[in-house]
RNA sequence: GGAAGAGUGGCAGAGCUGGUUUAAUGCACCGGUCUUGAAAACCGGCGUACGUUAACGCGUACCGGGGGUUCGAAUCCCUCCUCUUCCGCCA
């Protein structure tokens, strides 16, 4: 969330983020519906202010009187105090209702783009910010899609998963579920050796968490609900452990807080159909390795490329073809300042899979986390938040699966051997 | 799940028969005096958010969350949450 304040004093800067993220002219209109309703929401508090003031000095008065036996003068002074009350009470309501009023605003603004988004209306204008330049594996017209070396192989049982819960919710077994528990491992040493805190938070969150990364209440849609209880089902880490940080006043020398955290991901994708949800490509229940950094505002972006570095170096040790992109303003995330895609290059299916994505949220998450440092001056201070997948199992495991088809077998890539305990999936 | 008790400022801890409480006091912290320096002692300061002001300052709200009673609530009532102890159940 943009604070008020920020859009007062930077109304042109946003306007200009907003249109980089399309939207039109009259929609901006909205920044100006703001300032103006925090100028009335001022004025009601003043006056509600000093009426609550008023009231306070009466009510001294009338304890004063009662205390000296005056008890007639004192009931003069009591229904002049009724009187008032009426008046405040509706001050306060109003009050409240601007205050709603300019909140429900702010939450329908996105936070602004990083000068280095680029222009762009759909995921087709996202920039290559670093392409392969190698050649990309070429498995000839009998390359097998994972799923079907899923099936070939007894890795991941699709059907099982239908039976016990639903669609979107794979089965691994065998091998298959071996080279899950080596990829966790794997991307977790990699983290602790980077220096993040390993932690295992809580799976399902409550309202006040959810609603602080965002997820309530308009993307309620995308969470499975365990309503008898009021939990939602995290659909990424970033939930629990963004929320770690919530309501805390960190000292400059606490930065940066680095954390990792294993988590199952529950996503409900309504409304997602057709070819994109085969196999792994779009599940309902998927493991991720996320990591999570608070930065200080002055190096938060080169914390960002530290992240960037460490989710390459992931892909390069599992030997998978990927490319970066830097999402254009029309495919950025609603809360992100600036967003870096990994896709890995899925050669059964000759497609990209979208793996990881590591984002600068500067002071939007922690704005609504309350989530501050102290600077020198014992001033208080928005941090910054960054998060990134660090990776997504689900298509990590298909691209494997399909780049590393042979005729004896699919081949586990080396630096994942001494996890698995074996060479080949056949 | 049942019963009882408790949640107060960074910490400890009063207040809880409603009105000099603008939350006592101690510790911690910051500034000062003293000292070669430090400690001790003494003096002063010490919360957050919002509003208002050129500024000093002033005002409002906040004693787990929310609601209520009252002219007035940390204090009384309702409700929810959390913690402690005991019982029950259980990996």
């Amino acid at each position: 969330m943009l604070r008020t304040e920020f859009i007062r004093n930077n109304t042109e800067l946003v306007k200009k983020g907003l249109i980089k993220r399309n939207w039109s002219e009259d929609r901006c209109a909205i920044l100006e519906e703001v300032i103006t309703l925090d100028d009335q929401r001022k004025k009601i508090q003043t006056s509600s202010d000093s009426l609550l003031h008023e009231m306070n000095l009466l009510s001294g008065q009338i304890g004063d009187l009662y205390k000296s036996g005056r008890r007639e003068e004192a009931e003069v002074l009591k229904a002049k105090v009724g009187e008032l009350k009426e008046n405040s009470k509706e001050l306060e309501s109003k009050l409240k209702e601007a205050v709603d009023n300019i909140e429900a605003k702010l939450l329908t603004i996105p936070n602004v783009p990083n000068e280095l988004v680029p222009f762009g209306n759909s995921e087709e204008e996202n920039e290559v910010y670093k392409d392969w330049t190698e050649a990309l594996p070429d498995l000839g017209d009998n390359a097998l899609a994972h799923w079907e070396l899923a099936e070939k192989y007894n890795l991941i049982d699709f059907k099982l998963g239908v039976k016990i819960a639903g669609s979107g919710f794979p089965l691994f077994r065998n091998k298959g579920s071996k080279l899950q528990r080596a990829l966790i491992n794997f991307f977790l040493d990699e983290a602790s050796k980077a220096g993040y805190e390993e932690v295992v938070p809580p799976l399902l969150v409550n309202a006040p968490t959810a609603t602080a990364t965002g997820n309530l209440p308009d993307k309620e849609g995308q969470m499975y609900v365990a309503e008898r209880d009021e939990l939602y089902l995290i659909p990424t880490a970033e939930v629990p452990v963004t929320n770690i940080f919530r309501d805390v006043i960190l000292n400059e020398a606490d930065f940066p807080q680095k954390l990792t955290a294993y988590t199952p991901c529950f996503r409900r994708e309504a409304g997602s159909y057709g070819s994109d949800v085969k196999g792994l490509n779009r599940v309902h229940q998927f493991d991720k390795i996320e990591i999570v950094q608070i930065a200080h505002p002055a190096n938060s972006y080169d914390v960002h490329q530290e992240m960037l570095d460490h989710v390459e170096g992931l892909l390069q040790k599992l030997e998978l073809p990927y490319r970066i992109l830097r999402l254009c303003g029309g495919d950025l995330t609603f809360t992100s300042a600036l967003t870096y895609d990994f896709e890995v290059y899925s050669a059964g299916q000759k497609k990209w899979l979208e793996v990881s994505s590591v984002s600068n949220f500067e002071t939007y998450q922690s704005n609504r986390l309350k989530l501050r440092y102290k600077n020198s001056e014992g001033k208080k201070q928005l941090a910054h938040t960054l998060n990134g997948s660090a990776l997504a199992l689900a298509r990590i495991i298909a691209a494997i699966f399909e780049n590393n088809q042979t005729e004896q077998g699919i081949k586990v890539p080396a630096v994942l051997v001494p996890y698995i305990g074996f060479d080949w999936i056949n």
